[in-house]
DNA sequence: GTCTTTGCAAATCATTTGCATGGAA
DNA sequence: TTCCATGCAAATGATTTGCAAAGAC
């Protein structure tokens, strides 16, 4: 499921959002990632693909790609770093370890009707949502009761 | 629905925390605000109720607050800023307007069914969500379609 | 060529922490 | 009395910003 530069040049111009090298390689990543990343993990990823970016930049861009919609903040954060990741297209949630922290994707979603059900009775414009999932995984469960 | 101060000392004691004013102060602006808060909100909105306050405590509370279970980070953030919430007692989500920011809380939530479904599937041991759904309200609808 | 994006370094701003004092049980 | 919680001020660390140079279209 890799992605190539030209789609996802394509899928910026869509947007109307220019195309740079320090752009390709942070989204790039953000691709790769089925985690959310903070912005120094960004940098760092990204940095091997693309010498010339600075950390600033990776800041500017996530902010910038958070406006367009093309990004979100996950609600979590890691000590008191913003963790980023993709909207996904692709409609999906997380399910979280709250000791281990291991996050694994959630496959279907339940809410498409709820949200229809909002929108009759609020009145509201639906747009979106966020989910997260918090539990214990299994291995954490065996380690320890805690 | 206001809540007395004998109330929150209860609450508090019940779950071994001790009282002292500037925590009854900041338990108390969160019990009446029904919309996230900042730590400085928090602390200008206290500080009211209890001269003697500052707001490295106010950190310290929300912190000690949300390793308890009482409070919850919000998975909006203003500005750079976390938002506080109570854990609601009765679960609640919210939602909230893309636009203006209003935030009106949602009624039924859909997801008991989901969780088991999901423990099944993942062995994982479900502890509860977040889930926030956005969307535009109606008065911004109307103001322009932008 | 023109306007936008970036790098760098300095500036900000939220959050955290050390230490001496005040307060709860 | 005995710790734990707090205030204050200083430290930290993430994020932002100004400005000149490099890059996209």
């Amino acid at each position: 499921m890799d992605v190539t530069e030209a789609t996802l040049r394509q899928a910026l111009a869509g947007k109307g959002i220019k195309s740079t090298k320090q752009r390709l390689a942070v989204l790039g990543e953000l691709e790769k990632s089925d985690a959310p990343l903070t912005a120094e993990d960004l940098f760092m990823k990204a940095h091997a693909q693309c010498e010339t970016l600075s950390l600033s930049t990776v800041y500017r861009i996530v902010d910038m790609l958070c406006e367009k919609g093309v990004v979100m903040r996950s609600g979590l954060m890691e000590g008191g770093r913003s963790l980023f990741e993709l909207t996904p297209v692709v409609h999906r949630h997380n399910l979280i370890c709250v000791r281990c922290h291991k996050i694994i994707p959630l496959e279907d979603c339940p809410l498409s009707q709820y949200e229809s059900d909002i929108a009759k009775s609020t009145g509201y414009n639906i747009s979106g949502h966020k989910l997260e999932v918090y539990g214990v995984c299994p291995k954490c469960s065996k380690d320890r009761g805690h």
